[in-house]
RNA sequence: GCCCGAGUGGCGGAAUGGUAGACGCAGGGGAUUCAAAAUCCUCCGCCGUAAAAGGCGUGCGAGUUCGACUCUCGCCUCGGGCACCA
């Protein structure tokens, strides 16, 4: 047949070395082209894929978990009888490419393209069942190019536009930096205060989609709720008013400031206005008055994320601007610019209303502005409050300065009547707004997807014409000095205007590295195809049937995808069933494990490798490292543990065995080196129990081989579901349960301890598949266990004649009873109430109550 | 600060609202062995007892229920995300 033949004869050893055993199966997987995804409209496919891997410079132990738990999937499709697509491909572009550059020397490509080397070098030898010929990386420039074409597509379906947007901003490196680039407020190479700079920006308008990527979340009952959850908040639809105030004493052109409010019930309860630092009207002001000048100054400090926003002290300017009450010409408001309010959402403007909203109390209480209650607990009183009182918008409360609907009503009904009371009075309008804001996707960077487009004096921003495509990036770079070389190579940016001819500029910011990596997988389908998707391709590989990777990336890389696979559909690149492109995700738990930190002259932190760290000291020169709790494993705070090791050591199989076994994939698991050991010998005691049953001389049938064949079905059953529900850890228990049992089994035949033997190399194809074939081979499997059928568990083994049921006293287990599985309820009952434990709790008296759940439980109530 | 999770023996963890601790690791005791490795048997939440009986136990505090690790409310601790890390 194949090369069986030759792996039986030579299968004559005496200890389990998958040293020897592990390459020799993965060759003949290969001679066999096991993996190779085929194109067959004869059988259903299958569609697995794990979030690809960004190329640090060496795979870690999430990496071997992510990628196992996919192979696990991968196989138990193919046994089942899908045709599977399982690709693998880098996620290439990005910062640390750039960096490694500017430190050690040398080109972000070569860096990466070494990594990627030395990196799928790590990962062939776990044995995973990857269709290695679709490989690609989003640095090549076959790929980049294909988005570059998208790009085009995208922006000609007006999904795409210019805006000005704020950047961290480098006074001392006149650069751009990244959040992460940010400590303390600092830059991380000059330590120069970061600066908020405005910067034309290049936006995907996933806006237009807020409302539909909302709704559709309800329809991928597949995916975890908790990832549902947070995109919902993130996308963030809220149903408001927004109206006009008007000002007084306010520079020309500011007669009216726009507010959006979404507790418009609460007019009643402002006490002051508050405008963000970078709106209009602060801008304005700004101009003349120094003391705002500094002021917003100072608030753009703070850096660019809503964090560092929300955890900086609030504090405001009264501007001396005041604003009339719209139900009350009389009533003035102060106008403060404020720290806290962001320009980019609503309006940039908004009314505080303190005695319902602990922002706006703090705020009050620091400046000393009145806190007037709108509404009391039902029931309550009002009186001074002491915090912001602010309940569900679903309770009900009583308005005590209300002024549309019932005096005592739920907040929402409240906002409703006050927005009918406002539209009846034209104060302002009902409005649905969304948090979600457009995803900008400039990056002032060389080591990126280039953006396609042309800057002529005369005709403008020009997108690039198809044809000229790919723009690739220049090889001849430098990084010796900060800044973007593409902004400084001499030849590259100069080109011809795609619309008139003449001279022009090339843009030469990159794409965002999330661009890349919202539809790889839709690449995945067709990667050498000469535009982006191939239309048969991805009408029978789409959509990704289960996706799996890190709950890191539960908002935006699935939000952006989600986005992308829209745009794609909308510019005729993906069919309309791909709109959501994960038919089912899994975020798996997080490997982590404890940082080791020092610090250096100037007091910044320094991370140390595990294994440069002994008893909490430094190996090389005695220092104490400061140990900080255990985290994400991550490659710029060292805590990596290298999975190298562990191959080399024992095999692949124990290393994807033990990423499986013990903590439940969702779940975090903490790295600790002891186990390994564990595992070893356990897969060796299977080599070793697989050898003594091949050994065994024929015989006839045996008593003992009816309670092996019905463990064997419990095990068929137990395993099967455990990987349908993405239970590994739970089929590995039942594996090891369904070994001790087969172990032990002495009183079965020679031929009924092979066929179990069999099964069990078939259950432990998908987590152990090299150990698997060896077992299968031992037994005189045909051809490969990985090409054979799963095993089906026969229902009328897995059913006993008798069952027992735990016996309770008011709750607390008594005793048991043995009872026909098929006894009805009243004799259940009747030998319950018959049992020691429940005649000595009774002591003669009737019981107040006796439940019986059949087949589970009988609980007596005295 | 806001959004989302998680918390069970010495450790990893199991348990459709129904026997808490499956399965495994570590550990104790024993068998086998000249000895070791390997293997096999056995014990293993805490208090209590000669052994039982019994009591207490799923981060903390309330609640719903015949019955709560599981559901509700309020906390604590840890982790993820917060739009330029990927």
């Amino acid at each position: 047949m194949h090369a069986q033949g030759k792996i039986m004869t030579g299968d004559t050893q005496a200890r389990y070395q998958p040293q020897a055993v592990e390459p020799k199966w993965q060759n003949a997987w290969d001679a066999e082209g096991c993996f190779t995804a085929r194109h067959d409209p004869a059988r259903p496919k299958y569609y697995v894929l794990e979030m690809f891997p960004y190329p640090s410079g060496r795979i870690h132990m999430g990496h071997v978990r992510n990628y196992t738990m996919g192979d696990v999937v991968a196989r138990y499709k193919k046994a089942k009888g899908f045709s599977v697509l399982h690709p693998m491909g880098w996620d290439a572009f990005g910062m640390p490419a750039e960096n490694a550059a500017m430190q050690e020397g040398g080109h972000p490509a070569e860096w990466t393209y070494n990594n990627i080397a030395v990196m799928k070098g790590q990962m062939k030898p776990l044995g995973l069942s990857i269709a290695w010929s679709r490989e690609f990386a989003t640095c090549d420039v076959e790929y980049y190019g294909q988005q570059q074409a998208l790009f085009l597509d995208m922006l000609a379906a007006g999904l795409v536009y210019r805006k000005n947007a704020v950047v961290n901003w480098d006074p001392v490196d006149m650069t751009v930096l990244a959040n992460e680039q940010v400590i303390d407020g600092k830059g991380w190479r000059s330590g120069a205060e970061v600066e908020r700079r405005e910067l034309t920006q290049w936006f995907f308008k996933i806006s237009d989609y807020s409302a539909e990527l909302l709704d559709a979340l309800d329809g991928l009952n597949d995916w975890p709720e908790k990832v549902r959850l947070m995109q919902r908040n993130w996308i963030g639809r809220s149903r408001g008013l927004q109206f006009a105030f008007s000002t007084v004493d306010a520079p020309e052109g500011f007669e009216r400031i726009e507010v959006y409010t979404t507790r418009p019930d609460t007019l009643l309860g402002a006490s002051f206005v508050a405008v963000s630092p970078d709106h209009p009207l602060a801008r304005q002001l700004e101009r003349h008055d120094s003391a705002v000048a500094a002021f917003v100054a100072d608030c753009r400090r703070i850096g660019t994320t809503e964090e560092a926003l929300e955890k900086t002290e609030k504090k405001g300017l009264d501007t001396g601007i005041r604003v009339r009450h719209p139900f009350d010409n009389a009533w003035e408001l102060p106008v403060y610019i404020a720290n806290f309010i962001l320009m980019d959402y609503g309006t940039g403007a908004i009314f505080g209303c303190p005695a319902h909203d602990q922002r706006d109390f703090d705020f009050a209480t620091r400046y000393n502005l009145p806190i007037p209650a709108v509404f009391v607990a039902e029931g309550a009183e009002e009186q001074p409050l002491g915090e912001a009182f602010v309940p569900p918008k679903t309770e009900r409360v009583r308005y005590v300065r209300g002024f549309a609907g019932n005096e005592i009503q739920t907040g929402e009904d409240a906002v409703e009547a006050a927005v009918a009371f406002c539209e009846t009075r034209g104060v302002g309008q009902g409005v649905t707004k969304f948090r979600l804001r457009d995803w900008g996707l400039s990056r002032q960077r060389y080591w990126g997807c280039p953006i396609p487009v042309v800057h002529c004096d005369t005709c403008g921003v020009v997108p690039e014409k198809k044809e000229n495509l790919p723009i690739a990036l220049p090889m001849d770079v430098s990084f010796d000095q900060p800044g973007n070389p593409l902004d400084r190579h001499p030849t590259w940016r100069d080109c011809a205007c795609p619309k008139c001819g003449q001279p022009a500029r090339r843009e030469s910011v990159t794409m965002d590295t999330f661009v890349d990596s919202s539809w790889y997988f839709a690449r995945f389908t067709a990667p050498r195809a000469d535009t982006p998707t191939d239309a048969a391709e991805a009408e029978y590989w789409m959509n990704v049937d289960q996706y799996i990777g890190g709950i890191e990336h539960a908002i935006l890389h699935l939000l952006y995808s989600r986005f992308f696979a829209r745009a794609m559909h909308k510019t005729g690149h993906l069919p309309a069933k791909s709109i959501e492109p994960f038919n089912a995700l899994f975020t798996q738990g997080m490997v982590t494990h404890e940082i080791y930190m020092t610090r250096d002259g100037r007091g910044r932190p320094v991370y140390h490798l595990p294994e440069e760290v002994e008893d909490g000291k430094l190996i090389t020169t005695g220092e104490e490292v400061t140990i900080i709790p255990s985290a994400k494993m991550s490659k710029s705070k060292k805590n990596v543990v290298d999975p190298v090791n562990i191959i080399e050591r024992f095999g692949a199989d124990t290393a994807r065995w033990f990423v499986l076994s013990d903590s439940p994939p969702e779940r975090d698991v903490e790295w600790t080196s002891a186990g390994a050991e564990a595992t070893f010998k356990h897969l060796a005691r299977v080599w070793a129990l697989s050898r003594r049953i091949a050994d065994l001389p024929a015989d006839a049938p045996a008593d003992g081989d009816d309670d092996l064949m019905r463990a064997m079905h419990r095990a068929i059953d137990e395993v099967t579901r455990a990987i349908d529900s993405f239970a590994f850890n739970k089929a590995i228990a039942g594996l090891y349960s369904f070994t001790n049992t087969l172990n032990r089994a002495e009183s079965a035949s020679a031929g009924a301890q092979s066929r179990a033997a069999r099964t069990l190399a078939q259950l432990m194809a998908p987590m152990v598949p090299h150990l698997a074939e060896e077992i299968w081979s031992m037994q005189g499997g045909a051809g490969l266990v990985t090409q054979a059928p799963w095993p089906k568990a026969d229902p009328a083994m897995l059913v006993s004649d008798t069952i027992t049921l735990p016996i309770q006293i008011n709750g607390k287990r008594k005793g048991e009873i043995t009872v026909p599985a098929d006894a009805g309820k009243e004799a259940v009952e009747k030998a319950a109430l018959s049992a020691d434990a429940v005649i000595k709790a009774l002591g003669g008296t009737a019981p107040k109550k006796v439940i019986v759940v059949p087949g589970r439980i009988v609980n007596v109530v005295v």
